[in-house]
DNA sequence: GTTTTTTTTGACCAAACGGTCAGGTTTGTG
DNA sequence: CACAAACCTGACCGTTTGGTCAAAAAAAAC
């Protein structure tokens, strides 16, 4: 399947290139990407009921029959995208090892959220809203892959804890914690930048939170130092 | 006088009760309440867009053309199951006053979201999926209404900061975290439960979470004074 | 009791929707 | 070049949608 990133051409590829140019399979992984880039943003904007396949078809400057005929059914499409989303979102969790530096590795686990917030505000958001309507099209992979992946992480941080490398913690929900922060910034943008009283959220705002998020982060984990009694 | 299966009789209440019953307006407001409660679960269940009036009406044991009847467009009652909603959200913030002790301000505040999460959970979905998708019929009160609210209560936050109450933090960005935070067990139960294996999240689990908030945020605010280090 | 106002509802629309299909075009193959 | 396979798309279709309406029922006013 074509991931939904790339945007060029790209005459390579592992596939079989029969004979000369690999024309067709070329141009049919073109139209699939943007076929699937504009049901990302359709899907993010205005949910799954909300969106027409007209629509996404508009978008990715093509005919409505053309986008049935790469992916079939509305459904068939929609899946096609939260595939796509989910294997993005679990990524960076793999990271957290061990023999990591807590600080170090929960640091930049909270940046590659961030990351991904900023870089794919759209994949959040139709996430987001596969989850905020009951996820049945996610449901098999959160209680499999995701439980599996987070059962492991949270096993990690806890022999951190047995070891007093950070202070004790539910190691589980301090994810959710984590997820719910960086999410919020690309799922809720609307709410960040009314109350910024700005017309979006910018750098420098992006930097505030991620520090925040960092900072608070450390501190559950007793990681930062300064205690307000301190000094 | 009372018809049908109605749980209660309610003969009380403020308004003017002309002549003898107010059977009439009694009748008007419990249908009214009985739509916007079915408006309310549905659209958390599956977005506006994926929402009919008819489900709504059926949900509410009323025939379609009653619903429009008491609310015209689907839009306006999408609207007035909004304005609902807003009002009880911006509530517990109010309570957070300079001369409060920091510690039982902030705790207090998260317990109050944290209720409003267990009790309202549909208001919770609703809300996130409007902020989700633009906001479009919610702008305005957020850029004034809650904008204001939240700059009052971060003065607030500053002036225990300059006082040396609570350790430097961004206050704008740490409700952002608390919002995000609290919400995420209300909009993404399916996700929480999923990672916890269990079938919903229980009174327990409720429990945990709510305690683990409340360390992020003290910790956050140098107010939990365990450092990893210390012991 | 009679009239007026409000409420209720089944039946009915025009518009929009997801999806189909026949037939034309392009590309690969021998 | 001839042929086949894959691709493209305008036109179409059955269903569902938000919304309307006339006429009946209920309640309030006189």
């Amino acid at each position: 399947m074509a991931s939904i990133s790339d945007s060029e051409p790209r005459p390579d590829d592992s596939a079989q290139i029969q004979h000369e140019v690999g024309n067709r399979a070329n141009k049919r992984r073109l139209n699939e990407t943007q076929i699937l880039q504009a049901a990302e943003s359709a899907f993010a904007e205005r949910g799954y009921g909300g969106t027409t396949t007209a629509a996404i078809a508009k978008a990715a400057n093509l005919p409505k029959a053309n986008v049935h005929y790469y992916f079939g059914t509305k459904k068939a499409l929609y899946q096609a995208v939260l595939d796509n989303i989910l294997s993005l979102w679990l990524e960076p969790m793999r990271d957290i090892q061990e023999d990591d530096d807590p600080a170090a590795a929960l640091t930049k686990y909270v940046q590659s959220k961030m990351r991904y917030t900023r870089e794919r505000p759209s994949a959040s958001k139709v996430f987001a809203n596969e989850l905020l309507h009951g996820a049945a099209q996610l449901e098999d992979h959160l209680k499999t892959d995701l439980k599996e992946l987070v059962d492991d992480k949270a096993g990690v941080l806890n022999t951190w804890i047995k070891q007093g490398r950070i202070k004790p913690v539910d190691p589980v929900h301090l994810f959710f914690l984590i997820w719910a922060s960086t999410q919020t910034y690309a799922d809720f943008d609307v709410q960040i930048s009314a109350v910024l009283g700005k017309p979006a959220i910018d750098d420098a705002d992006f930097k505030a939170a991620e520090d925040t998020v960092i900072q608070m982060v450390l501190s559950t984990c007793g990681l930062l130092s300064t205690d307000v009694n301190s000094g």
